[in-house]
DNA sequence: GCGGCAATACTCGGATAACAACTGTCCGAGTAAGTAAGG
DNA sequence: CCTTACTTACTCGGACAGTTGTTATCCGAGTATTGCCGC
């Protein structure tokens, strides 16, 4: 079980897109962070498709989030990058081979899906709990006043 | 992000084994659950290196709980079949590109990769929380007295 | 009848291919800004 | 000086290879059983 490296990417730029306020090509956001624009451009298109950023072609233009930061949750990127499917997906074995369970013996869902079903919402709640804007004021003062300036909408008298 | 098959398959194998207290080969277990039994064989491997199962060769040899089921977690067997490692991994981006953050902005671990571990967390908490004879006790009565027939040792008068 | 020995069949374990998913990259369609000409 | 049309450069979006991880399979090493031979 392997989690892509794009929720990482995701996330950060969904961060820095919460700071900025204004949108930024993805250029910018691949030089950014270092990462290679091309690929990032993938994971960026994911979010546009599941809703949770707005692309604006042309000069001047780029991505930006759709929705207030508070109202994103780390839970909403995550769905967006690596899809809303369970990882772990019941093949129901108990009913295949010579010792295959009876369906009148399967009216209950199989115990072992439960608890991987369980444990998959405890994870989601855990993911769902967090918003970008919570994140965002747990960036360091001084990183974030350095994005401010090179970034930041420049609104503030 | 996936979950490997396997994971099903060695959880009602332990089942299973829970279920019968004798050692059972591999090609039992494969034809029982109609599963791929080279395959499988991978799988047990890696609970048997874990120390879960235990390994007899020979005539009626075959695979064993290693521990009473008691003390065999879910979570035990996810860790033998997937390995242990987190399926987030911090790349430390932030530390990269045009706005690396400095390092004495990093005193504190990066906000998004605490969200995850948070969640990984739960995750594995939940999965900790059951023990395989809490899942033996949830099998079907009627299924549970036909595996014991098929399966169970006779040391019963 | 009993003990020892060899043959046997059954078991696991590691090494070896086929497939799929993730990773990485490129070029084309569309758009807004900037510019120059005309009124 | 203002409007307008055009050129330009910049943006995103989908289509195309490379690499790693999962899936699937096979054959060899080791062992307890089983049958047989000798005592």
């Amino acid at each position: 079980m392997k989690l892509s490296e794009g929720v990482e990417w995701g996330l950060h730029c969904a961060l820095l897109l919460a700071e900025a306020g204004r949108p930024l090509p993805r250029r910018v956001l691949a030089e950014h962070y270092g990462l290679p624009e091309a690929y990032l451009a993938k994971h960026l298109q994911a979010l546009t498709r599941a809703g949770l950023l707005h692309a604006t072609s042309g000069p001047s233009g780029g991505f930006r989030l759709a929705r207030p930061a508070s109202e994103i949750t780390v839970l909403d990127v995550l769905d967006a990058i690596e899809g809303p499917a369970s990882p772990f997906v019941c093949q129901e074995i108990r009913q295949q081979g010579s010792g295959a369970a009876r369906p009148e013996e399967c009216t209950r869902p199989c115990a072992i899906a439960s608890v991987m079903v369980r444990a998959h919402q405890a994870w989601r709640e855990s993911l769902r709990a967090v918003t970008l804007d919570q994140l965002v004021n747990q960036v360091p003062p001084a990183l974030r006043r350095r994005n401010r300036v090179k970034f930041g909408t420049d609104d503030s008298p």
